[in-house]
DNA sequence: TAGTGGTCTAGACCACCAT
DNA sequence: TGGTGGTCTAGACCACTAT
């Protein structure tokens, strides 16, 4: 239909038919494509050729190829919904969960968090503005968040905290942060979420993005920039996350000013 | 650093060099990079290995292909920053602008919106489901937008209004809504927009968007699903915004919830 | 062991761009 | 016109998966 019936190049005809098939469920989730050879054999081509068609539908995130096993239609994978409301400071006191935690719990995910690093550090331009500290010199304390659900890799957080804040507690040094997450320290410390600010993003993942959370060919990243605000207006932690766009997504209930 | 020292493979040897080169800056947004031919003469490998490497980079975004010319270190575009206040009836009363509008001048950047469709159709299941209408008939009015950003398409979006809302309305028919956007028009048949619900998700475009929006290799679609919710509580429009991910971004500040 | 994808070679011809 | 990318050929050898 919409399609261009003229395809003159043969790869893009090998992709075209196999997206077709694809979309009419011939070849359905799961489903092993014909081999490169069969395709090129099929369609009177070079087997680099075929082998091209299969990278165009690997970009779009149509196939997933499998060394040694062959090339199958990507089964979409069902999604974390992280609502606004997973740093609800009642569901924290309530259940004692991190807003990561809280919202796996809910989608009757395991969750898990490892934290690879902690430590002091200069932080990158963004956020510095978004804290309002120097970005010249070490004036955050980095914490370095990697989340599993159901023991896969699905997001990566980066939480900076102003020096001045995190100096002295638990914040600045241990992994562990206790019952009710890192923001139960804030608040000992004085600074309660009052107003979150999500700046959202999203790009193809970094060579080491790829390799941390194991993300495959043709699956871009959601990148958010979350600022945590006090009761005071004031900007206590910024956190960047990067999220396997097929795996993840967000999910807002704002209220509209008149 | 982190990048493995020992990369045997030809076309990443080629890839990382060229990646090291251009994270230092030693080639700059703009700059063109060597030619396939060159890169093949310095590595002394076949020219399609040097593709291969530079078709790496393509596809992580980095680098923009253009034939006959060569391939060029790719310059961020600056971003159209989509605020969750874009909705506010107090800032469409006050300027007569709709939401992209609104957001595009903010931004200095000319705004133009073409409606290439209108016309009444079956909805997708995810858009049922939000209405609370039915996916077997057509119960809805389907509208399509295009919008450009300084001539530059940036955004595509489809509105879907329920028939017994839009039927004998200028919303069902007319390609022009007339002064201050479509929710002007909504207001006048009783619905005020009082919430909006966006879900939010990143993915590669599909052949059909990357033509209609013109999306260049290596760069994802961000994906909102907008729900319209109206004084009572009812949803009375659901819209799905699909936007190049290079171009777009999008800013929530959100209250917390004590 | 047979079948699959991963990578590479050394060409070829075409289409596009700049001069 | 010469240089650039776009695509293809017809092989080759390797690495991985399954039986």
């Amino acid at each position: 239909m919409s399609q261009p019936e003229r395809e003159q190049l043969p790869s893009r005809r090998i992709a075209d038919a196999l997206r077709q098939s694809i979309e009419a469920r011939t070849f359905r989730p799961g489903d092993r494509l014909p081999s490169e050879r069969e395709l090129a054999a099929t369609y009177q081509t070079a087997r680099n050729t075929a082998r091209e068609a299969i990278g165009l539908l690997q970009a779009e995130g149509l196939v997933d190829v499998q060394h040694g096993r062959g090339a199958f239609v990507r089964r979409q994978a069902p999604m974390i919904r992280l609502g606004a409301d997973r740093y609800s400071n009642r569901v924290r006191r309530e259940t004692g969960l991190s807003p990561f935690r809280a919202e796996a719990q809910r989608q009757g995910k395991t969750a898990r968090v490892e934290v690879p690093e902690i430590g002091r550090t200069i932080p990158p331009r963004d956020v510095a503005d978004r804290l309002g500290v120097a970005d010249d010199e070490p004036s955050v304390v980095q914490r370095v968040n990697l989340y599993f659900a159901d023991d896969e890799p699905v997001q990566l957080g980066t939480t900076y905290i102003p020096w001045t804040i995190a100096e002295g507690s638990v914040l600045a040094t241990e992994a562990k942060t206790g019952t009710g997450s890192i923001y139960s320290r804030f608040e000992e410390l004085g600074h309660q979420i009052t107003r979150a600010r999500e700046e959202i993003t999203a790009r193809m993942p970094r060579p080491a993005e790829t390799v941390a959370l194991a993300i495959p060919p043709g699956v871009p990243v959601i990148e958010v920039l979350h600022t945590g605000i006090d009761q005071d207006g004031r900007a206590f932690e910024v956190t960047r996350f990067v999220m396997r766009a097929d795996l993840n997504g967000l999910d807002y209930n704002l209220p509209v000013e008149d």
